[in-house]
DNA sequence: TCTATAAATCAATATATCTTGATATATTAT
DNA sequence: ATAATATATCAAGATATATTGATTTATAGA
């Protein structure tokens, strides 16, 4: 029950709804170049990723001070239906804004 | 988005989970006989069964006083994925007390 | 019509979650 | 070691959701 509800819980949100869903579209993402695309503030997005990533959706890969973000896989059954359903909600992407390798963050 | 989102947050509350589970298993029953099932008062099962309802997993045959819900058939992928999701939670279901029709609900 | 029962809604309180700004940790380069 | 950058965590306030008891609505029967 509880890991289901964590599962749940963690698509119950618009902000993690979109941030899933820029995944799905754009793949591996470091958390400053998710910042400057959904034009967030970088507590508030390390809050988001890290609910997504302990309910199962996310994983990370950490390159020195850097920390990728990425759709985890395989998905289990349950969840990919869920990305699925997302995939198909009427959602406005923002434009991917990548910086992180060409010149550092700088925020 | 917002139908997804209230489809979600009807999963993420325990309670729900567990009425949920209780029709998967009995099938339509009046909200008398959950009471006496679930040992809950009625005004909280009320709103988690508008909540239900309204996120498309149960619908209301009403019979006179009593109002029979049951979850709404045929679910489309997303939601018949979540209640198979839920069927395999390791949930203690109580017993079902059937008190309808037999002598009436006499709260 | 009056009474009793089933169910829905309302009001108040308690609990959980989200956002923000500040601070802490960690890595890299000088 | 020091400075700079990336990310994580913490604390406070704001917002949302759940629970309870009381009230309301609706139906059935005497």
């Amino acid at each position: 029950m509880d890991i289901f509800l964590k599962t749940v819980s963690a698509l119950n949100d618009e902000t993690r709804v979109l941030i899933l869903r820029f995944f799905d579209a754009h793949g591996e993402l470091c958390v400053c170049d998710l910042q400057h695309s959904l034009e967030m503030i970088q507590s508030r997005l390390s809050r988001h990723l890290k609910i997504l990533k302990e309910a199962g959706f996310l994983r990370v890969d950490r390159k020195g001070t850097w920390a990728y973000y990425s759709i985890r896989t395989p998905l289990d059954r349950f969840r990919s239906e869920a990305l699925e359903e997302i995939r198909h909600l009427d959602i406005a992407l923002p434009k991917l804004q990548k910086i992180s390798q060409e010149e550092g963050c700088k925020l």
